[in-house]
DNA sequence: ACTGTCTAAGAGGCTAGTCCAGTGAGCCAG
DNA sequence: CTGGCTCACTGGACTAGCCTCTTAGACAGT
């Protein structure tokens, strides 16, 4: 399943030196504020050229480490930001249980708010996906296109963005506690008339009836993956 | 307050073109797999050097838009990744009812685990953000800062990674909220009051008292906000 | 003394040209 | 049919140079 090996690591210069210059950060103690070392200076320094310390450069600047301006040079951002924040999140690969714990946080939230916001619109996206998942499991699938499909078409009933971004943030990490749940003998059933009961609620606008199913939901669906 | 004036937009060359590659595939109808043109002709559509448009590619694949591959050429990745989330983020910086409904989903959870898990340590931080918050207010200050520390102390008491990466994920945001409802005149007083509240239930280790201080807390701090 | 103007040094922005290093399709011999 | 080779094509990186912006300091004029 899925695609096969990984493309073996390519190197790229531009990735060293942004770890390179996070670590000099680090150990300068640079605070907020202050500016880095001019792009000539630093290149020499580095060993590389202008050009492809002007990427570094860039990279550090999309993850929101420095400011770059123009004339004066790179100046350290007021926060550490998102950036530290994604940094973290794609090297720890933070344990299940946190994981669990963020995703039942935000869905219980978002089931309620579907129960109370959801337009008919949104109701036939749930219902919908309901459908795709019991075809996928009755041809002997997982059901894993559906189940992503329902908790989309929950998250969008919800209509609040920035829950839903939050949601985004984290959908990497809940497809593989996702994947492995589906994979166990019997559960793709189990799964299927859990979110149903979560629909019915949402149908019915039921709020504390949806997040209380979307809580048995989760919990049911994650048990397996916290006895690992 | 703050910082005075923002600097004038400096504008950049890269930042235009990672505008106009997303329209691009955008209007190309590229989905994930499918690759750009090779640099050299893109360059050369685009009235750029190489040496910029590899900047932008940087930033493509920065932001997870892109996998750039040696010898092969950049190829979309498989899903709109964090990416679209962040510039959703910093580009609508969505309403405000949308962020407090957020906060308090967060932070709510983030009590109630705080009363349950927090360890001595914990407390004496809390304790002690609301000691700088009180002697901010009783110089007349507004306590932005202690109470900034007593929500990452809340925030640290849970001991939940995942939740407080999102909590991160969304604090210069909530920043906002805060600094306009201190400013509300006697609204320092009741904020310090709430969250001596919640400092207790904490200490009490009640989850359910923590969570519904929280709530409460929340509540009192967004209505101006929301009215505006 | 104060204030406004000018200038030059130094910072980043961008380009053009060149060479190096993977990738993969296609050809050809075994 | 398979393995190995080649070659065209793709990105990776560097160099050299010129442009624009920022800022501190000199130098007036008041």
């Amino acid at each position: 399943m899925q695609q096969g090996l990984a493309r073996v690591s390519r190197p790229r210069l531009y990735e060293q030196l942004v770890e390179q210059l996070l670590a000099y950060i680090e150990t300068a103690k640079l605070g907020p504020g202050d500016l880095l070392p001019a792009e000539r200076d630093l290149a020499e320094r580095l060993g590389v050229s202008r050009a492809t310390l002007a990427q570094a450069l860039v990279a550090l600047e999309v993850l929101g480490v420095i400011d770059v301006q123009h004339g004066t040079g790179a100046v350290l951002a007021r926060r550490p930001s998102v950036a530290s924040v994604i940094k973290g999140l794609r090297e720890h690969q933070s344990r299940l249980p946190d994981i669990v714990e963020a995703r039942s946080t935000l869905e219980v939230k978002l089931a309620s708010l579907a129960a109370l916001r959801r337009t008919d619109q949104d109701l036939e996206a749930i219902d919908s996906a309901l459908d795709v998942m019991a075809e996928e499991i009755g041809s002997g699938d997982r059901g894993a296109r559906g189940d992503e499909l329902f908790h989309q078409a929950v998250t969008t009933a919800a209509h609040s963005s920035v829950l839903a971004q939050l949601m985004a943030f984290i959908a990497e990490m809940i497809l593989e506690t996702r994947m492995e749940s589906l994979g166990q003998p019997g559960r793709p059933e189990q799964s299927l008339a859990s979110h149903r009961k979560i629909a019915e609620a949402i149908r019915k606008q039921d709020a504390d009836a949806a997040a209380e199913a979307m809580l048995a939901h989760i919990e049911l669906v994650s048990d397996v993956a916290l006895l690992k």
